[in-house]
DNA sequence: CTGAAAGCGCTTACAG
DNA sequence: CTGAAAGCGCTTACAG
């Protein structure tokens, strides 16, 4: 293995003269660095990782935590980070953390094997949350939040999405609304239906009818069933997000109910996959590519000022009219 | 930040009987360990990763490049690749491969950052891999293969389920087949067409139109257009990848074109999607599952023997009727 | 079975 | 501006 110290002797200057020439650091004769560059072509010198992670404390690193790659909000949510973080010079390890065995995970932040974390779904203080809490690095709460922990976190504004989708709604004659949400206790579906209730309440509507299935499309179709079925159907059906959507829709399909005619459907997030031809949704875009960067802008401030107090990022979403509830 | 010194001074040893139990050697008494481990506990050590990677010269992690995390076949092996690498104690770091911009990947490589690399996605050889292939680290092609290549390799038997497919559409009476490419340079693609000629031309079938498009939704929707449009039109289509089919089958729902009334659609791989209910698409499946456990197998492997030959190991596809084109 | 010591390849005060 | 030297936190022969 090609080392600094063949550099050096290549080049006829000190070991140091190479470390600093590699770290850019200012006080180097241009005469001196250019000889050492080309020494370093020369020999085919490339610098050690880990040695320098070792003495400098910084892996270049960034964690990403992902739950589930299923839902195509997270590929596109981990597309936006990649690049961002490639942008910084930084790298991004991935961790599915799919239930229980995140062993890499947890070993890898105890482990100083990351910079920081981004945390992508966390539901509750995860053992890779706390963990990384509890080890002083910095952390990063993205879509998802958690009031009650203090680190830096970004989000869609649910309750103004919640309220934007319950105005449309009425504004087009749509008063008994149904919310099917990915679980009571998660943020973004909490959020997404207190905007919704207020929303309707304001506007004198009834309040909508609560359906928890989780984030999936399976859970989607099951409760369009169980909705049709009701004595009294819904005449929208509001998901707190795309994949859910996607799922009441072949539901829908299913069962042979036509949308928009028979009943309205209305998403959040927009993936790309949310204005495909086979379900032309209406949904609130929750804009991933800038919730990544703002995630990775604020684990760079964080790296910079580690003891700055935690900000809150919300997103403004905005509504996406198509065909599946035309509110446009 | 607590070291092994400081535990080796609170259980009254050296510091390098604490690097034995750390590492699991033989040779330390049972009593000893137990003191190493207690004394860990109380002082809340946690080795030093960084460290250990500069001494041993791994870094437990592997590098996974994907090009297109919008096509969902991707997210799919990823989730299977990491909880693969996981269940052999490796981390794995994800490079999203957009086209240019991956120094990051690059560097990693170089810098000795990864034990070995998986590819997802090579079309032919990327700086990525000649880096890879340069540095002397593992490398895996998985899914996408280079014949030229000489490097451990897994992929689905693309001629194979290219050959299954037209079995089955010629025993059905279709005869009149196109075949949709995600480009004719692409090792997927290039031998699942030539697999379905194969198989057309053993029947006495005509050869397949051939359209390339790219492996993108909109190639698919743009292709079923030119398709429809033609002075003869296909009475089954073929797609390179499920993705690609899915395009097709939005595209025939935008231009009122029935399936599989008007035109049976096939694809491959055999996503989560394929068996929602919009889409119900016959295809060939790749088991994305075992393509990735095969390939963290190849590269263990080749971690524990560096020098063995190169193993090209090929899935056998299977194909998996829906009402796309009902060939059950 | 255990310890003292060398060394992995860098970075960074400290002199000059 | 440059060099000699210490040290980051481990692992691993080498003795005993």
């Amino acid at each position: 293995m090609v080392t600094s110290k063949d550099v050096a002797r290549a080049a006829g200057v000190s070991q140091a003269t190479v470390s600093r020439v590699l770290s850019g650091a200012a006080n180097v004769t241009e005469a001196t660095r250019a000889r050492v560059l080309d020494a370093m072509g020369r020999v085919g010198y490339v610098p050690n990782a880990s040695a320098r992670a070792m003495k400098t404390g910084r892996t270049g690193v960034v964690g990403a935590v992902v739950a589930d790659l299923t839902n195509p909000f997270y590929p596109q949510l981990l597309e936006g980070l990649a690049s961002a973080l490639d942008e910084a010079g930084m790298r991004m390890s991935v961790w599915v953390s799919d239930g229980a065995k995140n062993a890499s995970a947890l070993d890898a932040i105890r482990e100083r094997g990351v910079d920081g974390v981004v945390f992508t779904t966390v539901t509750e203080a995860s053992a890779e949350l706390r963990s990384a809490l509890a080890s002083g690095s910095p952390v990063v709460l993205v879509n998802r939040t958690l009031p009650d922990v203090d680190c830096d976190q970004v989000s869609s504004d649910g309750v103004a999405g919640g309220r934007a989708v319950a105005d449309a709604l009425v504004a087009h004659g749509r008063r008994r609304v149904a919310f099917v949400g990915g679980g009571a206790s998660i943020s973004t579906s909490r959020e997404r239906l207190a905007g919704l209730r207020e929303g309707l309440r304001a506007h004198g509507a009834p309040p909508p009818v609560e359906l928890q299935v989780g984030y999936t499309h399976e859970g989607g179709a099951a409760a369009l069933h169980r909705l049709a079925d009701a004595s009294s159907p819904p005449d929208a059906i509001v998901c707190a997000n795309d994949l859910i959507a996607f799922g009441v829709l072949d539901g829908a399909r299913a069962r042979g109910l036509a949308v928009p005619e028979d009943v309205w459907v209305v998403g959040y997030d927009d993936v790309d996959m949310a204005s495909w031809q086979a379900y032309e949704l209406t949904t609130v875009r929750a804009d991933i590519g800038r919730l990544a960067t703002e995630a990775v802008g604020l684990l760079l401030r964080r790296l910079a000022r580690p003891t700055a107090p935690a900000r809150h990022v919300r997103l403004e979403p905005r509504l996406v009219p198509r065909r599946s509830a035309p509110v446009g």
